[in-house]
DNA sequence: CTGTTGCAGTAACATTTGTTACACAAGACT
DNA sequence: AGTCTTGTGTAACAAATGTTACTGCAACAG
């Protein structure tokens, strides 16, 4: 396993810790649609993402969701940082959006490592960075922007983290993320189409201008 | 000014770290609409508030702005920490709410703190939390609440902020704030004050059930 | 082939929010 | 007093989004 922890974590880590990564994380591997957290539960351990894209998504009391930002290579969860060092409960869901391998880390480590390596405490600072800024960014689009550009930034944020032109959803799962429904997904899908930035076919949009 | 620091800080921090606050920071007091922070300037102090209260905002590109959450004793700005350590641009902007007292706390020490004392270093991963969870409870509100309930949360809000039922605000203050028209909010308060939750006058708005 | 199922297209309509325009009221200032 | 300025109330309309209902098509099982 120390591969896959060098080559992802190498510039980022000394070698002690990679090596203590390496005894006491344990590499786990979940296919596409995976549910790695579920709102409410608690954590026993965080997850450090070697390959693969994670979706993070919001719920409210009525079951209705959001998404909130993706997760990818290099990244590891914010909320799942808090949640360990502060023992709440999960406020969010987490689904592999691709097939991913992630390394778990038992969260006892993560406050010994805290104390101990400069690399870790400034990876954890840098997590809840990037996460704020993410998720304020999200607060962007959806109070800043329509539902057509929402839904072109959407599109094309998927198209990056998975590396891939052509996304393979219905207009219903694309309704969920958004918090809208499928009827409004169809008629902007249909005018972007018009406009030529998607190709639309069953289960498939292919973005063709990014 | 170590009154000021014990009095709020005493059981967050040790004697020594309050001994050294003591010695680097600059008491700092701010009248009501002073703007702390502008979008895109760079930050040379972390402000810790003794009391007052402050509001972040995010402004879009066209100068439309939006209230991300409000800063009580005890907080500290999460995007200043991160843009202290990893030395990038505000991206929000700050405005006194209220006349407030601030400890500022000059950006060398903040790292030197991070390796030296337990405490802040807990104190910086709360806080990142904190304001994590507060920008998500922001997504929902935009995401899963029409605007009287945003307006009524608001409201419910600023009332515990400012420790008063009266709030001193013009509508299109209000507007601002949740990124809509000034004439949608005065439509939603004549709706609330005709459900008996406010009272509307020139100026003033009381809040009359929480 | 035929029936079933899930997905997408579309119309018609409801609701929410945003916009424009104007009347009027409360203070502030001469 | 009269004259401004600023804040609020309201109507009428426009635009965006949400909802319901129905259509047909493609895939698949039998």
């Amino acid at each position: 396993m120390i591969q896959e922890i060098k080559s992802n974590y190498k510039n980022l880590f000394e070698d002690e810790l990679l090596e203590e990564i390496n005894q006491v994380g344990t590499l786990k591997e979940v296919p596409e649609g995976f549910e790695l957290i579920k709102p409410g539960s608690y954590i026993k351990s965080m997850p450090l993402i070697i390959s693969g894209a994670i979706k993070i998504l919001r719920e409210d009391n009525d079951g209705d969701e959001l998404l909130l930002y993706f997760l990818e290579r290099g990244d590891t969860c914010a909320m799942t940082l808090s949640c360990c060092l502060g023992s709440h409960k999960s406020e969010i869901k987490a689904i592999a959006e691709t097939d991913a391998k992630l390394i778990m880390v038992p969260i006892e480590k993560m406050e010994e490592w805290t104390t101990k390596y400069k690399s870790w405490r400034n990876f954890m600072f840098d997590s809840y960075h990037k996460r704020l800024i993410e998720a304020i960014e999200t607060i962007d689009s959806i109070a800043f922007l329509k539902m057509d550009d929402r839904l072109l930034k959407y599109l094309t944020d998927k198209t990056k983290v998975n590396q891939d032109s052509i996304i393979n959803n219905t207009h219903q799962e694309i309704a969920y993320d958004l918090h809208t429904s499928r009827v409004v997904i169809s008629r902007l899908l249909k005018k972007l189409e018009q406009k030529g930035k998607v190709k639309l076919n069953r289960n498939t949009i292919e973005v063709i201008q990014i």
